[in-house]
RNA sequence: UGUCCGAUGGUGUAAUGGUAGCACUUGUGAUUUUGGUUCAUACAGUCAAGGUUCGAAUCCUUGUCGGACAACCA
């Protein structure tokens, strides 16, 4: 047997010894978005770190939606995040929503008033900000800060009822106000929002902040490994204070936080995601060149070339930024295995084959996937006129371009060689058209002579090949990194221009009635898909990734 | 000039006191009816200075650099 040691990451180590020493027999984690975007690659990562974690140590992972802010927060949001979960391929235990325990966090937070440690506190959002004063100094006890308990559990309670307006009062914890960690200088619990909620209508007009809220759910659900991006380090202190205050059972949700992605040539956060989106520099939430989950599968990635991503990158504390290229890579190696080929061209140059008879049609047959013998073959048709790659046809070729030129031979895939005859120009001296002759007895690609030809390119016949309009994405920012701005300026400022790309392209017959989400390979192009924005006029496909290009590489020196 | 966190090839990530490894990127070569794929091979790293130790990427000290935190956001 080979013995297969697999290296773990800080996560899977802490939690191997939590199982080793018995502080726990099973372990549960939790997803915990916040319905108000998008899913994103960041949140792949994360979705893949804690349904990965159940997955490898035979736990549960629940969902749940961190729903405390109604003025924020939409349904269409989350609907579209289970989508996206389960797409990616995982499967929660539980669906849960912290709005499922504002009842028992009503009632903890009348313990701790009843326990001094709370109080009803009815300061300015200024006052209270500036009495917190900043790291560096101590801050200023709020004069209700040692008002009676029964005064701010009658206005709490008040606060329920909707007596009080929004902004007039907040219930705060009673910590340190002389903390060095702002987030215990007597955070907010809960604020006045007479907003309707998603979920429990207009039941409350009073709602948790993230801090009371978080840790308890964790807690109520039994979560174990509680783990969040790296921001919410500041914050355990205060996830600990609150469940010091309710834990009775002694079995506590530890919070580990690991490093957000960060993807080059693209942004993450949401905000700039949602600004994007709203203020139309893309097309939607689902626009191809999104690193949203729902635009990436837009675009044509599987969810395997994202686990095996998410797998890739691994977890740790460091800031990172990962190469998007790392991306294209994943995403191309998946489909080398998976997609079929077929020929398409892209930018089309006529070729008549002068020796080849004008009525004549004939069909080769043709490998639909090289790595997979089993996908078969297919007929593609050929004629005596075809349409190749524009850039397959140098005039003035160098010595290492083994295409077209004049003069020159070159194998048609899975057809004939052709040698190049004569060049057609208009008025300006643009190529309209090239004069090629066949060699009949090269048919199938190989020559009983054995010449060599080093050269194979890519056409579609004339006759039986059909227009689809093909959108080629380039990354949406030409920074690569459009977080890290000097002053005065905008990550917009770097947006590509040229980002998007929308060509009528000649593809092979055989694509004619391709299903909206069809995935192939263009031979020597790239991997592509149909949009759903397909109908029975058009046909739309998706550059998902380009293949490997090294003749750009060599031609570019 | 507060508290907390972090620092390993160009980019990520392992090694948990005992040979610094893997992937991507890059270079070179082989194979190839996709200049794709595949295969081989090369380049390249422990932030710095002290200390502990037979032995330090790992432990200690100091420094340097980077990040997070001062919403009634999450």
């Amino acid at each position: 047997m080979e013995e297969k040691k697999e290296s773990l990451n800080f996560i899977e180590q802490i939690i191997t010894n939590d199982l080793e020493t018995g502080k726990h027999e099973k372990i549960i984690t939790r997803f915990p978005p916040e319905p108000n975007g998008y899913l994103h690659i960041g949140h792949a990562k994360s979705i893949c770190l804690n349904f990965g974690l159940k997955e490898t140590f035979k736990g549960k992972t629940n969902l749940r939606f961190d729903d405390t802010n109604p003025s924020k927060e939409e349904t269409e949001y989350v609907e579209s995040i289970m989508e996206d979960v389960k797409w990616l391929g995982f499967d929660w235990d539980n669906l849960y929503y912290a709005s499922d325990y504002f009842d028992q966090l009503y009632d903890w937070a009348v313990m701790l008033i009843e326990q001094g440690k709370a109080y009803v506190d009815e300061q300015s959002p200024d006052k209270i900000s500036e009495q917190r004063t900043n790291p560096t100094t101590n801050g200023i006890e709020s004069p209700f800060r040692n008002r009676p308990i029964e005064e701010s559990l009658k206005l709490f309670a008040e606060m329920k009822e909707g007596k009080h307006d929004e902004g007039s009062m907040v219930l705060r914890a009673k910590i340190d106000m002389n903390s060095p960690n702002m987030h215990m200088r007597d955070p907010i619990m809960y604020r006045i929002m007479k907003k309707h909620h998603h979920r429990t209508g207009d039941k409350w007009c009073i709602y948790p902040m993230y801090d009371y809220a978080h840790g308890q759910s964790d807690y109520i659900e039994g979560i174990t490994h509680s783990i969040c991006t790296l921001e919410f380090e500041v914050h355990r202190p205060l996830y600990d204070w609150f469940l010091d205050q309710i834990d009775t059972t002694g079995k506590r949700p530890r919070q580990i936080e690991f490093a957000r992605l960060n993807l080059t040539y693209t942004v993450m956060s949401k905000r700039k995601l949602l600004d994007l989106v709203t203020n139309k520099y893309v097309s939607g939430w689902d626009d191809p060149r999104m690193p949203t989950v729902s635009g990436l599968r837009r675009r044509g990635y599987t969810p395997e070339s994202i686990r095996n991503f998410a797998e890739r990158i691994g977890v740790a504390k460091r800031e990172n930024m990962i190469d998007v290229g790392l991306l294209e890579y994943m995403i191309r190696e998946d489909l080398n295995k998976k997609a079929n080929r077929y020929m398409g061209v892209l930018d089309p140059l006529k070729v008549v084959i002068t020796n080849y008879p004008e009525d004549k049609t004939e069909e080769f047959d043709a490998k639909n996937n090289p790595e997979d013998e089993t996908a078969g073959t297919r007929k593609v048709s050929f004629s005596n006129t075809i349409y190749i790659e524009r850039d397959d046809f140098m005039e003035d070729a160098p010595n290492k371009f083994f295409r077209l030129k004049p003069g020159g031979e070159v194998r048609l895939r899975y057809a004939y060689f052709i040698k190049c005859e004569n060049i057609i120009k208009d008025a300006d001296g643009n190529i309209t058209e090239l004069h090629c002759t066949y060699d009949p007895e090269s048919r199938g690609g190989q020559s009983p002579d054995g010449r060599k030809v080093k050269g194979t390119i890519h056409w579609v016949d004339s006759k039986t090949c059909v227009d689809a309009e093909v959108r080629l994405y380039d990354r949406l920012f030409l920074k690569e990194n459009p977080d890290d701005l000097d002053e005065n300026e905008t990550y917009l400022d770097y947006l590509n221009p040229d980002s998007l790309q929308i060509i009528t392209a000649k593809i092979e017959n055989n694509l004619a009635d391709a299903a909206v989400g069809t995935t192939v390979q263009f031979e020597r192009k790239g991997y592509f898909c149909v949009d759903k924005d397909s109908n029975s006029d058009k046909q739309v496909w998706n550059r998902t990734v380009g293949l490997k290009d090294s003749w750009s590489k060599i031609a570019g020196k």
